[in-house]
DNA sequence: CCAAACTAGTTCGTAGTACGAACTAGAGCA
DNA sequence: TGCTCTAGTTCGTACTACGAACTAGTTTGG
């Protein structure tokens, strides 16, 4: 139990990070979201944003981007707004039926990705929580999914 | 700092998750792979494997690694050996290229996904592991990604 | 021994994801 | 006014994933 080789400690944070996803996606599929869809709705539960500004959260190419809003659109979960200031430009909105889906399926993912961590003690996980936080903060993770950066300080 | 909400611990467990997948697939996409192929890839390190049991790891559809595994097939990184004992099933084996190519890739995303942990003193790394190897043995994680269940004993 | 039931994997149709190149339209500046 | 830049869309391609229906082998029971 000495040292750990990166390739171990790697294995690890992958095998946590597919556990993660696959449950995400379970819950997304329950609410009958892709789990890209569903991580778009969560983005916007904060308030309307911008597709350039969206893209950069997702990791998106516009024209993916594109694609995604618009099967989202087409469900009647979010609309576009176009902005008055740049008519080029639009926000992206939650309409109300996806405001209701995106807050019921953020509150169930985050109990479902919550409870993995369940037969863990309160200091394991605040240890486990701090530690993690760490690595985010070194590599700018402002937003990722699940509610962006919310209103939320742990530390 | 005292108590965590179920929502922190989750977010923060999801964010990290949406990290590590997002260097996943910028490792996978360097090596001309998609996430999936690579994965695929990856569980096949340890020798060959049945399309069912490999179905099993990947959580998917028989339907759907078909076509993974024929897309993989026709790039020529995998090959299909019919089993002997049972005629209907085969299983699926690398090639030379892809032996070769699945293991600079595990190699390059490990260094990458541990580089994510480079300001995390030996000690703190350690921790971290063993806490989420509590949380992946909890949930019957026997191998996920980036090399399977491996000879690697961490504790 | 042979038919019925079962199993491994494939095929097919559908929906969604993601990209890059080319494009439209509006904004901003000289 | 014209030139350039930017926001987003369109289009074509490849890939992902599913379920239903199917093929071909295996196993089981009469």
């Amino acid at each position: 139990m000495g040292d750990m080789t990166g390739q171990q400690f790697a294995a690890v944070l992958l095998r946590l990070s597919f556990l993660v996803q696959h449950g995400y996606g379970e819950v997304s599929r329950e609410h009958g979201l892709t789990p890209q869809q569903a991580q778009l709705l969560c983005m916007l539960l904060g308030g309307p944003v911008g597709m350039a500004e969206l893209g950069g959260w997702l990791h998106l190419e516009k024209s993916s981007l594109t694609g995604l809003v618009d099967r989202a659109e087409r469900r009647g979960l979010v609309m576009r707004v176009r902005d008055a200031r740049d008519r080029r430009a639009c926000q992206v909105a939650l309409t109300d039926r996806g405001t209701e889906l995106a807050s019921r399926f953020h509150d169930h993912v985050s109990r479902s990705v919550a409870g993995l961590g369940g037969d863990l003690c309160a200091a394991d996980r605040q240890r486990l929580a701090s530690t993690i936080n760490r690595i985010l903060a070194c590599h700018g993770v402002p937003v990722v999914a699940a509610g962006r950066a919310d209103d939320a300080e742990p530390g």
